[in-house]
DNA sequence: GCCGTTTTCGGCCCGACTGTTTTCAGTCG
């Protein structure tokens, strides 16, 4: 079992005690909170002996078993113990807005529903308001969420889509005169490579106006609620958009709420608490006085914490090295000098060399890799020995052409089946930079496709693995290997890998590049263009390299050309 | 069920809004 299986187990015990009466809410919690740590752990809990599992935060003695005899066996007689009692399908209500497991458990006792096809039945019956604590209005509700799962399901926004809709928003509020400052706090900030929906935080000294524009924003269909410093809408695409209204005075402290993450937010509170102190989304208090919350460093200093980047408050250790005064300064766009990842007509490039190149100098490269693909990626014109040797003359010329920018002759090399690659060492070996990727047999069992890796990582010409998991974000699963084998391999023989910035792929995941720092192993952050507007994307690939705390030394391509290559 | 600068018991983060209530529970973020 992969860890996201074992956390999935986790949190569906949490969801099936709390619909179940589970009378002690901090042993829901402490499974949820499991859940996460899972998730977070870089390295497969398989290759983890029982006293490495108990050392990760929020597992204890009896989690520790339970992962055990999940791994062992594939199965947990709690879990199914609580199947019997709860049926899935009623579990899936939990995720109905205004629906949680009080009224989920309700509805199953009293109506015996066990899914959504009879919810609607009793919704549209009006039976659900025989029911004390429910009336018409959350009948209505229901309703409402039911049709909308109908239509399309629920979606998480990839980061890049949400950005265009968190810039409109930001355009259309700028626009009330009320509106003193405004912009979008939660996962979006927090630069999370899917969003499923958006805060934003405003301050006003009138927030009904604000409120009142809100709900103006053309796109929104559905008002969920709207209140005197809050409202909760509904977009046409079906993403939700909160807004909260707080004084100025209150603007820090807000910002850290609503930013989360929701455990970092626990965990700052919990230090609060240490010293004598609440804090809230209006402010750090001590008894009646209100000791801090203008601003998100007013906040954090009267804490004892440095100021933390938002793509690093997922309590993964952030809060102790803020504490500590050992922040990393994380890597910046700006610190980027070059692209190593780009193709061309020459392969499924979408524009000429030239057009690459004057795009990745308008871009403020110093330069870049021509890296089209190698001849086993016939569907897309993949390049063998000779077309390669004719691009290099290619390059060459418009290298006489084009003043300003650096093209190095790359490929990227197509990995085997075998872990072989698909062009010879000789033609290899006259290039500058050569990029492996594993484009075709990803379902391969975790044994093969790390030897794979590893083979690839071994030969001395490759300088970096590209999109090494193979993951679409909502379309394809990573492929499974170790991850921790591939980075002592990549250690070991100073290859790099890469940090795909297409904003489907953006693979390594953050938790990986997190394990790659830890183990030495160096990054590239690359575009992976295919037009020469592309080279705008190389900012998502830098910031899922900030959620996992990279600094730019440890990035290739911060490097000025001439210390470039790591094996030289 | 976890955890420990108050360490093996007794804690465990906080507030707004909604709908349904006559003073508050449930949900959400």
């Amino acid at each position: 079992m992969r860890n996201d299986e074992v956390a999935q187990v986790f949190d569906e015990i949490a969801d099936m005690l709390e619909v179940g009466e589970e009378a002690n809410f901090f042993r829901v919690r402490a499974y949820r909170n499991a859940a996460r740590a899972i998730r977070d752990c870089p390295r497969q809990l398989a290759d983890l002996d029982a006293k490495a599992l108990g050392e990760i935060p929020g597992i204890g003695a009896d989690l520790a078993r339970k992962i055990q005899t999940l791994l062992e066996t594939g199965s947990l007689p709690l879990h199914r113990d609580l199947q019997a009692k709860v049926s899935p399908g009623l579990l899936e209500l939990l995720r109905i807005p205004g629906l949680g497991p009080k009224r989920v458990r309700l509805l199953g006792e009293r109506l015996k529903i066990r899914d959504a096809a009879d919810l609607k039945r009793a919704a549209e019956a009006g039976a659900l308001r025989t029911i004390r604590g429910f009336g018409e209005k959350i009948e209505e509700r229901i309703l409402q969420s039911l049709a909308r799962f109908e239509a399309e399901g629920v979606k998480r926004l990839q980061y890049a889509e949400a950005e265009k809709l968190a810039d409109e928003i930001l355009a259309h509020l700028k626009k009330s005169p009320a509106v003193e400052c405004v912009e979008i706090a939660g996962s979006f900030r927090r630069r999370r490579e899917t969003v499923g929906d958006l805060d934003v935080l405003a301050i006003s000294a009138k927030p009904e106006r604000v409120v009142e524009r809100f709900l103006k924003f053309p796109p929104v269909r559905t008002v969920l609620g709207a209140g005197q410093t809050k409202a909760t809408v509904v977009l046409s695409g079906g993403l939700q958009v909160d807004l909260r209204i707080v004084p100025r005075k209150s603007y820090g402290a807000a910002l850290i709420y609503f930013t989360g993450s929701k455990a970092h937010g626990v965990h700052i509170r919990r230090v609060a608490q240490d010293r004598g102190l609440l804090l809230n989304e209006y402010g750090l208090m001590r008894g009646n006085k209100t000791i801090a919350g203008a601003t998100e460093e007013d906040v954090y200093r009267a804490l004892g914490l440095d100021w933390m980047p938002p793509e690093m408050r997922e309590d993964r250790g952030e809060v102790e090295a803020a504490a500590r005064h050992q922040l990393p300064a994380l890597l910046r766009l700006e610190d980027l000098r070059g692209d190593l990842h780009t193709h061309s007509t020459w392969t499924d490039g979408r524009a000429s060399i030239e057009e690459m190149a004057k795009a990745a100098r308008d871009a403020g490269l110093e330069y870049f890799a021509m890296t089209d693909h190698s001849r086993r990626l016939a569907m897309a014109h993949g390049l063998d020995p000779a077309r390669l040797a004719e691009q290099r003359r290619e390059i060459e010329r418009v290298a006489e052409r084009i003043k300003g920018i650096t093209i190095l002759r790359g490929i990227e090399v197509d990995i085997l089946e075998d872990g072989r690659l698909d062009l010879p060492d000789q033609t290899l070996a006259q290039l500058d930079w050569v990029v492996a990727s594993v484009h075709y047999k990803l379902e391969q069992n975790a044994r093969d496709m790390t030897r794979r890796l590893i083979k690839a990582i071994r030969n001395r010409h490759v300088d970096v693995i590209g999109h090494p998991s193979g993951r679409l974000i909502g379309r394809r699963e990573p492929s499974n290997f170790d991850l921790g084998e591939v980075l002592r391999a990549a250690g070991a023989e100073r290859c790099a890998l890469e940090v795909n910035s297409q904003p489907d792929r953006l693979d390594l995941i953050d938790t990986a590049c997190r394990a790659a720092k830890e183990a030495g192993v160096k990054l590239v952050i690359a575009s992976d263009a295919h037009h020469p507007r592309d080279f705008a994307l190389l900012k998502f690939g830098v910031n899922q390299a900030r959620r996992g705390w990279i600094e730019p030394a440890e990035v290739l391509n911060t490097r000025p050309l001439k210390s470039l290559r790591q094996r030289d």
